[in-house]
DNA sequence: AACAGAGCATAACAAGCGTTATGTGCATAA
DNA sequence: TTATGCACATAACGCTTGTTATGCTCTGTT
């Protein structure tokens, strides 16, 4: 009968819910944002709920990381052997998977990127995707028979510049993207689409 | 004779002084970390000096980004002037500002960028030169008759690649960079150096 | 029915933040 | 010599931060 009305469901939030609110957060408005008083009111609870399931904040900023690096790599290379040995449509699949922004976030990198400026942990991260990410254009540009040294020229300028267009954040539509894809893939990979 | 000791020869600090720890600050921690009382130790008075130049922080941050609108593409844009009328010169020259970073400081781009995320005013000035370098580099391929059209496919690229580079910060001496510029510049330009 | 523990809420701590009000040393002008 | 004002210093305000200690409620087990 007190009725006073406290709401006491226990929620049973997981520890990926609260990566789930960080990493929105960390998109939206960067790392110095993910903050455990923020977090605990978006997700309609206390500060205490949070220090249920984590150490400290460094604690979550680790499984941040770490989810990250294991999400926001995956379908690229998923896209890379899925359309092996050809690769011309290897190239091309990459590229849709960075322009469709469907399993790839753009802003996830760039949060993440911006990140690695004030943390030695997360830079460490960074370097390794990105020398992954160089690698598999390499292959792909071996694979159209360039030599070693020019694959690994190609690849790099393909990933610089796909790294600057997401920081950028160009405001175009899909369909434009993808209706010049071909004129930035004949610069970019230096066979003309006719051939 | 009191000589107790408290060091009062005042240091007729000026705003630039202010906006020149400001900067600095900025480059290597970004804005969240260019705060009032660390930008006073730094210049060994105390948090009463700052508002005797400055009304809020705010005012400082209009200062800064005047600071970069004003220092960091002027370079840029002077290259393009002396090199005139060779537009592969113009080319080369303007690149050469961008690798050699001695009056263009790319990691004050990468600040200035990271800051627009979290600031409008500083997303509307960022937008603003943006605008401006990639009409340069357009100006400069319709000066090696590239049509309209590919000669803004080509800036973009070209604009986007060195956004890209520089956002990821990579670890290679000038003299690399400058030994490697001739096959970039063969992708980005699509005229071979032999010719 | 009684108890234990999971899953939180509450409240407080020190530290740091931007900002303001007020005090003070020093050079200059009268 | 006295007085004015520039260029700060000092100290405090209210606020937010990460973190901790403690209290509470509900669920499941015995």
């Amino acid at each position: 009968m007190s009725g006073s009305s406290i709401k006491r469901n226990p929620r049973n939030l997981t520890r990926e819910d609260w990566v789930r609110v960080a990493r929105e957060t960390l998109v939206e408005s960067g790392i110095a944002n993910v903050r455990v008083r923020r977090m605990s009111t978006a997700l309609g609870v206390s500060t205490g709920a949070f220090y249920w399931l984590f150490k400290n904040l460094g604690q979550l900023h680790d499984e941040l990381r770490t989810d990250w690096a294991e999400t926001n790599t995956k379908p690229l290379l998923a896209a890379q052997i899925a359309a092996a040995p050809d690769a011309i449509k290897q190239y091309k699949e990459v590229t849709k998977v960075f322009v469709l922004e469907e399993a790839y976030d753009p802003n996830y990198d760039n949060a993440i990127r911006e990140w690695s400026r004030t943390s030695a942990a997360t830079a460490e991260v960074l370097l390794e995707i990105d020398l992954k990410r160089i690698a598999m254009y390499r292959e792909i540009f071996e694979a159209m028979d360039y030599s070693g040294e020019a694959a690994e020229i190609r690849a790099r300028v393909c990933y610089y510049h796909q790294v600057g267009y997401q920081a950028m954040r160009v405001e175009e539509s899909t369909e434009s993207r993808l209706g010049n894809m071909p004129f930035y893939n004949e610069i970019l990979t230096g066979i003309s689409e006719g051939s």
